[in-house]
RNA sequence: CGGGCUGUAGUAUAGCGGUAGUAUACAUGCUUUGGGAGCAUGAGGUCUGGGUUCAACUCCCGGCAGCCCGACCA
C-alpha cells in the first residue's frame, strides 16, 4: 500500500487525553481514534493488526473443532432475567427504547444469548460435544475505563464455548484449549511474558484460570513460580500460604500483569437456568456441562504495545505486524519500480511515497514499528538499505536477499 | 461510585479582568531532500450554563468532558 493514500497521519505530539504508553503510542502512529473514554475505534493499521491477532486465534480455535459463528450485540432482557444477571451484573449496559420503553442488554458476554440458541439443536449425547466461537465487540460499563486499550468499555473479543455430555469431556477439552492458548500467545509475541495463571472465580471448579502478561502497566499483581512456570493471582495466592499450588516450590516473584485470556468451567451453572438438557446413552436426562474461553483481541493490541515499543515508537512483532516491510525513499518516485516489483511478488509492503523528507519517514517509520525498514536513496545504488526495526545494525543487500529477513 | 487534577486553532501549548500569542499541521509560491528542512504570504481558537463586573478566555458556582488515585472488575 502507498503511504500518500493512507488517510491516516501521525501525530508529531503526544495526546494530551491520554497518559497510558499504549494509548500515547497508538493514537500518534495512527493506528486508533479515540471516540470516548475507554471507546476506541480502529484505523486502517490498527485494524490491520487486529487482524493478524485474529486470524491466528481463529486458526487455533478451528483447529480445536470451533464452529465460527456471530451473535447479536444487542440482546434481549428476558434471556437475562432468566439467569438472574439482569440484575445483579454490575457492569451491564442496560438501556430502554425511547420509542418502545422496552429494555435491552448490550452484550458483555454471550452465555444469555447463546445458551437459548443451543436448545434449539441439542437433544441427545450424540449432539456432543458442540465447539462454538465469535469475535465481537463486547460492552461493560466500566466505573472507570482506564488504561487505554487496556480496560475499555467497549472492546473487541473473542469468546468460545464448549459444551459437554460430561465433567471428564470438559476436562479433557480444557487442557486442549490451554495448550491452544499457549500457542496464540507464543505466535502474537508475547509466549515469554504470558504466564498460565491460577486465579479465582471459578464457579464450578476451585480455580478460573487467566493468561497473564507482565507488564508494569498491569492491574493484576501475580506471583510467579520460575520452577513450574505457572503464576498464581494475588487474589488467591493469599490462600495458599505463599508456596506454588502446584508443586509446593516457595520462590515465587511478584510482578504486576495484565490479563490477556482467561478460561472458565462453567458446568451447569448456565445450562440449568435455560434448561439445556441432554439424553444420555441410558435414556437419561442430563445437564449439559459448559466451558468457556475469552481472549480480549482489543487488549491484546494495548498489550503488546506495552510489551514491545521503545523511545521512538512501536515495535511490531513480525506475525501481527500491519505490513512486513516499510518501503522508503529520498525523492519522490525513487522506489517506485521496486515497491511494483514487491508487491509483484507478493510482499507486503507499506511504501511511504509522500512527497516529505526523508528525515520524516525515517521519524514515522520508526513511530509505525513495521519490523523491516528498506530503504532507496542515493546512496544506495543498485543495492537496497535493509534495517530492522528492532536492531541498529544497517545492511546493504541485493533484491533477492529480501525475502531472508 | 468517592477523591484529585485539567479543559485555549486539527494537534501541542503560552498568557491576561480590557485587541489571544507561539510551535506544528494546513493552503499558495520558491528553494530544499539521510533523522520530523528554509523563507514568504494566508486561513484557523478560549468546553457549556449561570453569577460577579462598565468589561470574563481569565474570578466564583453548576454541568459536561478527559486523565490519575482509590473502590469495583463473571
Amino acid at each position: 500500500m502507498k503511504q500518500s493514500e493512507l488517510f491516516v497521519k501521525t501525530l508529531r505530539e503526544d495526546p494530551k487525553d491520554e497518559e497510558s504508553l499504549n494509548a500515547k503510542l497508538l493514537v500518534r502512529a495512527g493506528f486508533v481514534y479515540k471516540v470516548m473514554a475507554g471507546v476506541y475505534a480502529f484505523l486502517p493499521l490498527g485494524l490491520r493488526v487486529i487482524k493478524k491477532i485474529e486470524n491466528i486465534i481463529r486458526r487455533e480455535m478451528e483447529s480445536c473443532g470451533g464452529q465460527e459463528i456471530l451473535m447479536s450485540a444487542l440482546q434481549a432482557k428476558s434471556d437475562w432475567e432468566t439467569t438472574g444477571r439482569f440484575e445483579n451484573f454490575d457492569v451491564l449496559f442496560r438501556f430502554t427504547s425511547y420509542y418502545s420503553g422496552i429494555d435491552y442488554v448490550l452484550g458483555p458476554t454471550h452465555e444469555e444469548e447463546l445458551v437459548p440458541i443451543l436448545k434449539q439443536h441439542i437433544f441427545s449425547y450424540r449432539d456432543l460435544p458442540v465447539y462454538v466461537f465469535q469475535f465481537q465487540n463486547k460492552f461493560r460499563d466500566e466505573k472507570r475505563a482506564k488504561s487505554g486499550l487496556l480496560r475499555g468499555r467497549e472492546f473487541y473479543m473473542k469468546d468460545f464455548y464448549s459444551f459437554h455430555a460430561d465433567e471428564a469431556d470438559l476436562d479433557s477439552f480444557y487442557e486442549a484449549m490451554t495448550e491452544s492458548y499457549k500457542r496464540i500467545f507464543n505466535s502474537v509475541g508475547i509466549g515469554d511474558k504470558t504466564y498460565y495463571t491460577l486465579a479465582s472465580g471459578g464457579t464450578f471448579s476451585k480455580f478460573s484460570h487467566e493468561f497473564q502478561m507482565v507488564t508494569p502497566a498491569g492491574e493484576d499483581d501475580i506471583h510467579i513460580c520460575d520452577k513450574c512456570g505457572i503464576a498464581v493471582n494475588e487474589e488467591v495466592f493469599k490462600e495458599t500460604d505463599s508456596a506454588c499450588p502446584v508443586c509446593r516450590g516457595k520462590k515465587l516473584r511478584s510482578e504486576k500483569a495484565i490479563e490477556v485470556g482467561n478460561i472458565f468451567k462453567l458446568g451447569d451453572k448456565y445450562s440449568v437456568p435455560f434448561g439445556l438438557k441432554f439424553k444420555n446413552e441410558n435414556g437419561e436426562e442430563k445437564n449439559v456441562q459448559m466451558g468457556c474461553y475469552g481472549i480480549g483481541v482489543s487488549r491484546l493490541l494495548g498489550a503488546i504495545t506495552e510489551a514491545s515499543h521503545d523511545d521512538r515508537g512501536l515495535i511490531w512483532p513480525e506475525t501481527i505486524s500491519p505490513f512486513k516491510y516499510h518501503l522508503l525513499e529520498q525523492v519522490p518516485g525513487g522506489a517506485a519500480e521496486l515497491y511494483e516489483k514487491l508487491t509483484h511478488d507478493g510482499y507486503e509492503v507499506l511504501y511511504d511515497d509522500r512527497d516529505v523528507s526523508l528525515g520524516e519517514k525515517f521519524a514515522d517509520a520508526d513511530l509505525i514499528g513495521i519490523p523491516v525498514r528498506l530503504v532507496v536513496s542515493s546512496k544506495t545504488g543498485e543495492k537496497i538499505e535493509a534495517k530492522k526495526r528492532n536492531e541498529e545494525k544497517i545492511k546493504l543487500i541485493n533484491y533477492e536477499d529480501i525475502s531472508k529477513l
